[in-house]
DNA sequence: CGTTGGATCTTCT
DNA sequence: GAAGATCCAACGC
């Protein structure tokens, strides 16, 4: 079974901050040939261009890596970061404007046994699906995932919304990671937690 | 426990 | 040549 899917409206607002905050909760699914793994999105940073210093297109610059992040709304951006991780982001507002949302981690609903295998992880734990780098290698995604609409039905890795809301007041806003030599942009409040993620407690499955 | 450094790609100096 | 939207194994207490 699966969940109503964001329609590419929900990505067009100009203000990914909102969008972010709007993100938690939804759920990020990925089918990989016959396998499907997703979680509930628990963490995310806004990156809101061309005047974020911390953004690839701060200032407007377009390079060959960051070239998806001028394409339309709801497109998903991948790039590989500190020649090992490969992050996974979503395209905001209309095309050549290069706002984005940095997916940080997610909660696993389904597939935990996939992405334990992926991970190399034998328990479940906050460590197999948390931290950028970490989500994309526990859902399978990689740089053959750039530029993937999130929005159609066909895609292999889409957005969904869950069943419930999760309320505003449990949802707290922080300074990004790892952006310190950014500038005035270092301190902006744009990166957004769901206090109440980590809802199982490191049981062993194997 | 907390801290350090290696991995190794893209971009800018 | 250096630093970056990172992670984790190897150390030292």
């Amino acid at each position: 079974m699966s969940n109503k899917i964001l329609p590419i409206e929900f990505y067009k607002s100009h203000n990914p901050v909102e969008i972010a905050q709007s993100l938690i909760g939804k759920i990020l699914t990925t089918y990989k040939g016959t396998v499907q793994t997703s979680g509930i999105i628990t963490e995310t940073e806004a990156y809101w261009a061309p005047d974020d210093m911390a953004s690839h297109a701060r200032n407007y610059t377009r390079t060959p890596r960051n070239e998806m992040m001028y394409a339309e709304a709801g497109s998903s951006y991948t790039y590989i970061c500190y020649g090992v991780h490969t992050l996974f982001n979503i395209i905001t507002a209309d095309v050549d404007i290069p706002h984005a949302v940095l997916i940080r981690a997610i909660e696993p609903i389904q597939g935990i046994d996939t992405m334990l295998k992926r991970r190399d992880i034998h328990k479940l734990c906050p460590a197999l699906s948390s931290g950028p780098g970490s989500l994309s290698v526990a859902l399978g995604i990689n740089m053959a995932d750039n530029g993937i609409p999130l929005y159609d039905p066909n895609s292999q890795i889409r957005i969904e919304v869950n069943n419930f809301e999760i309320p505003k007041n449990e949802v707290i806003a922080t300074p990004r990671i790892g952006v310190e030599s950014s500038g005035k942009s270092a301190s902006l409040p744009y990166r957004f937690i769901w206090k109440k993620k980590q809802l199982y407690q490191c049981k062993i499955i194997f």
